[in-house]
DNA sequence: CCTTCTTGTGAGTTAAACTCACATATGTCT
DNA sequence: AGACATATGTGAGTTTAACTCACAAGAAGG
């Protein structure tokens, strides 16, 4: 046949690096995901960029910004990506019996609300499995195909990569250990600015807030504030009296319930970002992730009649 | 973040191996067209089976056929590779001020009907750059991205991969040069059953259908058929009367009326499968596509006018 | 000014990908 | 039945794409 076949498909290692970085922002951390030296992906996007004959990165300093075509491109290139692996997700899954279900969690969330229910949905379905993976990573940065429901906080609802759905909403109280409360008898917001105010870095800033619906200025002193990586170790420290939290109801209703914490101030309930579940737009409707999610709503709303 | 990025991807060179392997049906093929071995292509689709863990080809003696987890893998994977190819054309093409439109030609209809033409369609468009492939591959072979528009006989417009449009219909009947009219004076079909006969490859069978339509048996000695590879080829040694070939209106109406042919018998005109242009349905609506498609359209109603 | 984090790249290493050559299976033709 | 053509499978060796390592350089933050 008179007949050149063309190389049609880009450099598909290239791609694969560059789709990594486009979606990060970052070729560190898209190194990172792909369990490469940074360099390995520079020189990849080097590669996409030489074939293509165009820029896709602006280098801002020795940062680096998508241009124009290049968020276009990764955008198409992101969706094949995550055909493919949905097609080889279930081309694997032909292989075993079991539907196994990808969650990317909030620790949080995880540890004092999920946890403890998820042997409800494993003895109703015992053919998913559950794969737990607890993460704060931003949605649009996880690779696609990396999870089948996440759950977040968010406040907007709008139409775009992810549907969502609110599972509840949460109010902020301040609460401590009885034991704490009865060493330091408070009843007022400004009274308690001298004392350990522990905060998670997931929440920065929720103390600002609260003191500001009290009628109260910032604490000035940021030595005040105990900081933790994850909100779950700060309620533990609460409870084990080391200062105030503020905790997020319902997620301490059975600590307080249960005496293990108090709320011992009048301040005011501040409300705060709901939980939504999220899946991807793009994939297919897939009856486990249906499954799961139709069970994660009534475990919520058995949850708020029960408060 | 306790998070471990999984391998949700396939090992890329592997699933590219694999992709042309499958819409070729062959090993062999699909080496040719990504220009390595066929070993190499073996070695990859078997790196695809492992990761897998499901077989994607049956093994037919030394012939393999996709499995039917191996059919539904391969037309998601080409799905999605022709989305990259698309995208991976846009990218490109914004760095050039022409758009390229990649046309697969039967060489028969390129040679005697659309070469001549093809000046009106640039001159009407210069900002179209036109690339002429001749081939009669079928077209579920060839690449996702590796043509915009391909012309073929076919006689079913069913929807499907691609979507159609009749270019126009062909009669055959026998044509000779003047000389070789003279040399033979014949009347009858079965006169010419002891003359040359000239038959291309891709019209197998064409003789023994019109011998049929006149009520005639079919020519027992197969030493009277002359054969080329392309109808092209055919209709030159015609001209340059080496014998009778079934020549298609309206492609040699020309030669008609200039006198290089003639069609002496008084046999019938055979009804044969008509041109048709064919695009992938999966590709967006291109305007450059549809200015081809238009133009070539209109093109054809002009020349069935002036018959 | 120092530290931290990020990308870019020269030089060298690794291993994935490939070729070569041969074996084997099947179909076709004489 | 044997020769030939075409296809895939694979051992052994080669090639080179992809990668690592180490360092340089730019920018932001304290």
């Amino acid at each position: 046949m008179s007949e050149m076949p063309l190389q049609v498909l880009p450099p598909l290692t290239a791609l694969r690096s560059f789709e990594a970085a486009a979606r990060h922002g970052s070729f560190s951390r898209a190194a990172d995901e792909l369990c490469v030296t940074h360099g390995a992906v520079s020189r990849q996007v080097r590669v996409l960029e030489d074939w293509a004959g165009v820029a896709l990165f602006d280098r801002v300093g020795k940062r680096v910004v998508l241009t124009n075509v290049g968020r276009r491109f990764s955008d198409k290139v992101s969706s094949a990506f995550g055909d493919i692996a949905a097609a080889a997700r279930t081309l694997r899954a032909d292989t075993n019996s079991t539907r196994v279900l990808t969650l990317n969690i909030l620790p949080t969330f995880a540890m004092r609300w999920l946890l403890p229910r998820l042997s409800k949905f494993q003895f109703a379905h015992p053919q998913i499995e559950l794969r737990l993976v607890t993460s704060d990573q931003p949605l649009e940065r996880i690779a696609p195909g990396l999870f089948d429901v996440a759950v977040r906080r968010q406040s907007a609802l709008e139409p775009g990569e992810f549907r969502t759905g609110i599972i509840f909403t949460e109010d902020e109280l301040p609460v401590c250990s009885p034991a704490f409360a009865e060493a330091h008898p408070v009843r007022q917001a400004a009274e308690i600015k001298s004392l350990p105010l522990l905060v998670a870095d997931t929440r920065a800033g929720s103390w600002d807030r609260w003191f500001a619906a009290a009628g109260e200025s910032s604490v000035s002193n940021d030595a005040a504030f105990r900081r933790f990586d994850h909100f779950y170790l700060a309620l533990q420290a609460a409870i084990d009296g080391l200062g105030f939290a503020l905790g997020p109801l319902p997620l301490i209703e059975e600590d307080l319930a249960q005496g293990r914490l108090v709320a011992p101030l009048s301040g005011p309930k501040l409300s705060a970002v709901p939980y939504c579940w999220a899946v991807r737009s793009s994939e297919t409707e897939d009856p486990a992730v249906t499954q799961f999610i139709t069970w994660l709503e009534e475990e919520a709303l058995n949850f708020r009649r029960s408060r």
